[in-house]
DNA sequence: GTCTATAAGAGGATAGAC
DNA sequence: GTCTATCCTCTTATAGAC
């Protein structure tokens, strides 16, 4: 339907602009603007600003954690899973470029009860990683390292992901992939 | 004197409340009643709330510039000189977490001339960073890296070690500046 | 579904008393 | 140096015409 392709228009539009000055610097008319219509006629499409907000959040917060639900329930190997879990990132970032920059900044204007929707589902995902993370040292016979410091690290990498994207319009997704795997597994693990 | 206190006040408060909330979500009324005061009271300690952004933001990339000639201008090896920078990072994220977490997202906000100059700064200091580091790899015998992806994901973990610091209060500088080093260095080079 | 007009409030900043 | 009072602008959102 015409409605539903306006939604689109309007979240596409607006989480590229919330990327560029973040969501409180951003006002209707701005998102408006940019579909050249006024900021009132915004209205029949999307209950408020927050709204916005929530659905592009939420729904790629969705994403992560269907992504790793059906990866934990794998039958691979922690260092496979570990494989697969960066080329989710790569493939939503590459997606969602825009959608990730609200991911590491704006998440902190949600509103009750997204915001703790929010929170739970990101902090839940990142134990996830980091159990298979742990797996992953275990078999590798490295259980001396800092853990919580490798996630970390790894977790910053691939949450600055977008900007390279953004930087890199012409990228091949695969090659990324095979380049991110190497670049932050390579120097954790013993590889071929 | 009481003044120059007062301002180092304000510009601590400031500091916490722009990274907590963002520059633009952060109301002049809120950093005072931080202060205890009324908001017009700031302004006989700073011109407005532009000028706080400015001296939070370009103070801190002056320190990474003049920490980066200082290591330039060294005779130290490449691969030393990465290990200084790495230091160079960790302490002035220890000194300055909150400054730090501007740096990576409301640098967006500040109004030229002083945009301008933060961001050649950046740029100067990045393209320094990848000398370095190319030069790091050519004495390594590692010629076909990916540089700019080695450097992003080095530059993206040192982004993100203030919200390490945050979690992390009682921290031993020195032992995690040996951490860090490990961290994102063993994995690129061959190391002992 | 988009518009104009407008309500209701928050924000940065200044004037002037104390 | 801090206060109260206030100005002016911008912002989100609604009402109601077309």
């Amino acid at each position: 339907m015409a409605d539903s392709n306006r939604k689109k228009q309007i979240l596409n539009g607006a989480a590229r602009l919330f990327r560029k000055r973040g969501f409180t610097a951003t006002s209707m008319r701005d998102i408006a603007s940019e579909l050249q219509i006024e900021a009132p006629s915004l209205y029949n499409h999307i209950k408020g600003k927050q709204e916005i907000l929530q659905i592009l959040l939420l729904e790629l917060a969705r994403s992560f954690t269907s992504g790793m639900e059906v990866i934990r329930n794998s039958t691979l190997t922690y260092e496979e899973q570990l494989e697969k879990l960066i080329r989710l990132h790569v493939d939503l970032t590459i997606k969602h470029p825009n959608g990730m920059a609200l991911l590491t900044s704006d998440w902190v204007h949600l509103e009750e009860p997204a915001f703790s929707q929010y929170v739970s589902m990101r902090d839940e995902y990142e134990l996830a990683f980091r159990n298979i993370l742990i797996g992953a040292f275990k078999n590798d016979g490295k259980e001396s390292v800092n853990v919580d410091l490798a996630l970390f690290s790894i977790l910053s990498t691939l949450r600055w992901l977008y900007t390279w994207v953004l930087k890199n319009p012409e990228i091949n997704p695969v090659e990324l992939e095979k380049e991110m795997i190497e670049n932050l597994l390579s120097g954790i693990f013993n590889r071929s």
